[in-house]
DNA sequence: AAACTGACTTCTC
DNA sequence: GGAGAAGCCAGTT
């Protein structure tokens, strides 16, 4: 499976009200260290409703770009999806997605 | 096929 | 914790 399909899907998976970091998406694709090509294929989103990649945030918490309507956009469907944020970055301690699949 | 690009991450200061 | 620099990966040109 190429490593974009691997990824979107990945995304889909996310459960509301977590949000994923980069890296960690990466890694559950089998391509630890793709972080960067992992912001590369979110850019590139096929189908913004179905692919929630605004539960995807950098490794800090810190929010990035959103192709579906900007950064202040994404941070509103977070905020009402229950992701905790403290200002304009995401709580990961309370917030960050640990899927049982990430095991490594 | 080579070079450039980017929604990243990590190290050091 | 913020600013600057280097490293890494897949996709696009």
């Amino acid at each position: 499976m190429n490593f974009k399909e691997t990824v979107y899907k990945i995304t889909r998976l996310i459960p509301k009200g977590s949000v994923v970091t980069y890296g960690q998406l990466a890694k559950m694709s089998g391509h630890p260290g793709a972080a960067r090509a992992v912001g590369m294929c979110m850019r590139n989103n096929p189908d913004i409703p179905a692919t929630p990649c605004h539960r995807v945030v950098g490794s800090t918490g810190q929010l990035t770009g959103y192709a579906g309507g900007g950064l202040l956009k994404k941070k509103s469907m977070l905020q009402d999806e229950g992701v905790v944020f403290k200002k304009d970055i995401v709580d990961l301690s309370i917030s960050q997605w640990l899927p049982s699949i990430m095991e490594i």
